[in-house]
DNA sequence: TATGAATGAGCTTTCATTCAT
DNA sequence: GATGAATGAAAGCTCATTCAT
């Protein structure tokens, strides 16, 4: 490797630090905004005056709205599947991973409100988007990876006996992780609906209640 | 009563009937179009354009795009109410009670996907509208009385030897419902993806796995 | 004269009446809409709701929505005129006439705030107007009418010495009239202007002062 | 002051002048087309148009139609209040600083024809306004101030001899203003209809001819 | 790299008037 | 004479994206 090679590259990565540091704080900027006001009622130009920013940077940076949303979305997918991750290691046996995995949805979930907000709208709209676009396609793998940690650690719970045997593995591990997801999106959209039943009633209770159900629904 | 006033009251009911058939007509297009291309996505002007009707007789039977949308949620939830008042009937014991209450759930979801995709815009959406508004209340209720509705079974269960007795009543009440729906919901976005993974997999099977499985962690 | 005729004519004049008594009633109606929402804000459907009508109707008693707004203005430039006929008798003297008109023109606006306000309204916007529609001419002829009794009532009291002698006749008859109408308007529009600014200042009494200031003005 | 600084103010004072410059661009067209066709009858489509700009671009100048068409009553406002502080100067005792009030409010009205019609559109239609805006708070702070220099001027004429002593102050300076601004405004709307009557008939002259009689009315 | 002015299709809603019944 | 459903042009305003500088 020459000098000027080197050279070169150092400075290649340094603008493209740049360039990500400033991807970075558009992002942030964004996100404030976007779980704010919702991503239909943000424009470019409140996110870019927020900046103090032209309009246009932002374009040199994101190709289009959909694009900084995305994202966005991409990153609270990281963030939620470093802390699936995480948590599952934690536990020992098959059943308290899988419960474990629950857990570590609603911990993002209450965590990161933002980018739960933002990974739930995609979800929500996935289904009309062009499944050629790259983000959702790698979206779309993440998920399928999803259900076979699952299935692997069902398998392993009835293996080392923390989870009963007469359970189908295919429907299970996808049924587990639709309606985690699920209990959650219906507690966010109707908690203060509950809160306004029984002021005293603690809602967010509910959740962890979920997840004591499943233990005892699963356990064998 | 005079001759008069027979006449009178038959041409009002005649009128009457007349504006709630166009009325009708207007909502049969609408709600295709609305499920074809979601809310946002529909304009006034598609929706007369298909109907051969001027723009303006539109506002002639809604008084807005909102109210034309919002008639057509709150007949998905009359029509969902309905199945869910008489699959509870047909069934004996508390466990089956609310299991039916599930099932009808599905029903509604797999008979009529049109307006249980307007039902579920507008739920995501009641947070942000105006709690003043007559259609808000009504659904706000309905709710409520799910809740309570669902008590009474899990009470009638446990009273009947139906359902196991160590569950909390109330925490209980609550996350059936969420989970019913957050589980249906999660289906609705997900089928698609399942069915690409491996193509003989029959994904709608899972709603029905839900039900068992929620049989099996109740029952006594 | 037959009998025949007779009857018929008979019939024909309480066809005529009732068709004048309807139109009264809607212009009635019109009238407190119009004026207490102005014209452009007013629509033909809340004149017809009012009425229990339908808005059909209101068609066959007047060709459009100009029309019967000019109806009510009409009416309003009658009463103004009877009210300066009748006025200008009362007094004497040509200064005392002259004076009374600008009285009458004054207690028109007091009293018939409603009319007042179409005739200002029609005033302002004649100029745009078509000037074959027979109400237009019509209204220019009274107003060159009034211009004319000015002249006659000038030169009566140069005549009987209760105007000085050095006006220009046809300047003044038309200054004159052009200035109490202004005046009235302008005191329209800033009474309450005046009286934010001092809740005591009596700013009714401008008017009045406005008579008497024409009077020291015009005496000899 | 360093180089970067002079630099960096330079340019944002040429953005501004441009921004400025495009303003004004805008305001000329559409001083026009207000003045030919009316607020009302006014679009904004007609105005981009005209400017052969897209209509967005208007948007990017002023926040709405009122936004535009209220730049225009300002900068006449100030027209008139220039050429009224401008034209009192000029005259030397109180009788001749108010008779060049008048004649300044007449000025006003012959040589910004377009100007006058929009200040008269915005006082006929301020009583409907938002007072919290503030145009009509900075409107309505200069009509007081026409009143007090209007009572100063009385109390120096009859002070300097120039005007009677019988006056009471405070309604003769709102009537002062009141019956200018009237004169003008009536003669703006009559003056065809009299041309009409009797076409060499210099119905201008009954401006000069107001001015003339309230010299004598006023005068000691 | 950064700017921000310009675009223009698109939206919902209103309302005077007509006309078949 | 009375109805009121239907019309459809017109309005003000928004905003993602482009591109000359």
């Amino acid at each position: 490797m020459t000098n000027g090679q080197r050279v070169f590259m150092a400075r290649h990565n340094y603008d493209e630090e740049k360039i990500q540091k400033k991807k970075k704080l558009i992002m942030e900027t964004a996100k404030k905004i976007f779980y704010e006001k919702g991503y239909e009622n943000t424009s470019m130009n409140e996110i870019a005056r927020e900046l103090k920013m032209a309009k246009g940077t932002l374009y040199l940076y994101f190709s289009s709205k959909k694009d900084l949303f995305f994202s966005l979305v991409y990153e609270g997918l990281k963030i939620l599947e470093n802390i699936i991750k995480n948590d599952i290691k934690l536990a020992k046996n098959g059943l308290d991973k899988i419960l474990n995995m629950g857990r570590a949805y609603i911990k993002f979930y209450r965590e990161y409100p933002d980018y739960y907000s933002f990974v739930i709208k995609y979800e929500s709209e996935k289904a009309d988007l062009d499944t050629t676009e790259p983000l959702v396609i790698n979206s779309y793998e993440k998920s399928e990876e999803i259900y076979d940690i699952l299935k692997l650690l069902i398998l392993k719970g009835i293996d080392d006996g923390s989870i009963r045997e007469d359970v189908d593995i295919t429907k299970m591990s996808m049924l587990l992780w639709l309606q985690t997801i699920g209990v959650v999106q219906q507690f966010e959209l109707r908690k203060k609906l509950y809160e306004n039943w029984d002021e005293k009633f603690p809602a967010s209770e509910i959740l962890d209640y979920y997840i004591d159900f499943m233990r005892k629904s699963l356990k064998k």
